[in-house]
DNA sequence: CTGAGCCGAGACGGTTCGTCTCGAACGCCA
DNA sequence: TGGCGTTCGAGACGAACCGTCTCGGCTCAG
């Protein structure tokens, strides 16, 4: 039995070309007129192709977006499997929340980024997804240094990992997202300085 | 000169009637059919009012959904002007931040809040509107508490009680948007306990 | 060489958009 | 009290986009 209800099409003979092109108009579109006013019409026609071939290989805008995003992701980080570990915890921390406050300001990537986060908060689906594909990736790197840490001694043994990891990255994204105030260098350390203050030891 | 371009309708010949109507229909309807699927149309025939009467009063179903949400707190939180502040302060956050816990995880606010957060995020000037109308208050009762709490001697004094603010809210939006584990007491007290032992004097 | 399947292109009916036009109901002001 | 301007409910209207479909053209496997 095929296991999807309408026979599911054949990924070998799928055009990589189209493929390409569809994720690079879905970015440049996305930055150029926001989420809301993307359509699949528009991305099919920019990247010059036919709308069922959207359609035929992706079920949402949201979909698509994802998948270009995702590429985007692995190219920037490609290769960077760990975080820095000097052994200096408070220094290594506060280099990769810079990092990450520099992404999310950046215009590249702010347009896709609001994009599926504004997506994932009320579409439970395309949320499974984007957490699992893009941000838990990304987590999964905090964790692992935040538990070498702990076996380090610098971190309470007695602490969860991931609320040690939301405690971080949630304060950013929620300035991030509501544009509260401007997201800074200077705020990424604070956060750290102050949360670290409380995960440390003694 | 008339402040708006095309004459501004008379405010005070408004249809209360018809207003409150509009209001409860996007509440209901937000949270049968969800935010991607809710429009203006369906509004106007669920409160049995016609399409013009809301483009009249309202630029988008964001804003009215805005104007119902922002209802919907004032009735919620009625007198409610001040936090607790029993002198004990990580006994008073945690009961605030549970019951911000259970307000998220209560269906009424779910799906309205959760629709506001996703347009807010894609769109600056709804964005503005929500964090004025329904964050900013919320939000000033927390720093209030901080900063009597600071002068009090129980947070070192050269915190700025915003960025503690953030560090409190931050992880429980964080988890509550993006649905990456649920939300429980436990982890409301958990965030207490790790940022307070970061910012608590000593 | 032949056929199945993806491709670009676009027609199609359905839905929602935001505007516009009715006659009816309402409330301010004479 | 009567008149008049404005909002009201209702719905017609063209435009945009949806998701499905049909059509030749092209590519590859057998």
């Amino acid at each position: 039995m095929t296991p999807s209800p309408k026979t599911a099409p054949d990924a070998s003979r799928r055009s990589e070309r189209s493929r390409r092109a569809i994720l690079d108009a879905a970015l440049e579109l996305v930055g150029e007129t926001g989420y809301q006013r993307l359509t699949i019409e528009a991305i099919a026609a920019r990247a010059g192709v036919g709308k069922q071939t959207i359609y035929r290989w992706w079920p949402s805008k949201a979909a698509v977006l994802l998948d270009a995003f995702a590429a985007l992701g692995e190219e920037a980080a490609a290769g960077e499997t760990e975080l820095p570990d000097t052994g200096d915890l408070e220094a290594d921390l506060k280099l990769v929340l810079r990092t990450t406050v520099d992404e999310l300001n950046s215009p590249r990537f702010d347009a896709a980024y609001r994009a599926l986060a504004a997506e994932s908060i009320v579409n439970p689906e395309v949320c499974a997804h984007f957490v699992e594909r893009i941000l838990e990736p990304q987590l999964r790197l905090y964790a692992q240094r935040l538990a070498r840490a702990q076996q380090a001694g610098h971190i309470r043994p007695d602490i969860d990992p991931r609320t040690a990891l939301e405690l971080l990255t949630g304060p950013l994204t929620h300035r991030w997202l509501l544009r509260t105030l401007p997201l800074t260098h200077e705020y990424a350390d604070a956060v750290v300085e102050l949360t670290l203050r409380g995960l440390a030891h003694g």
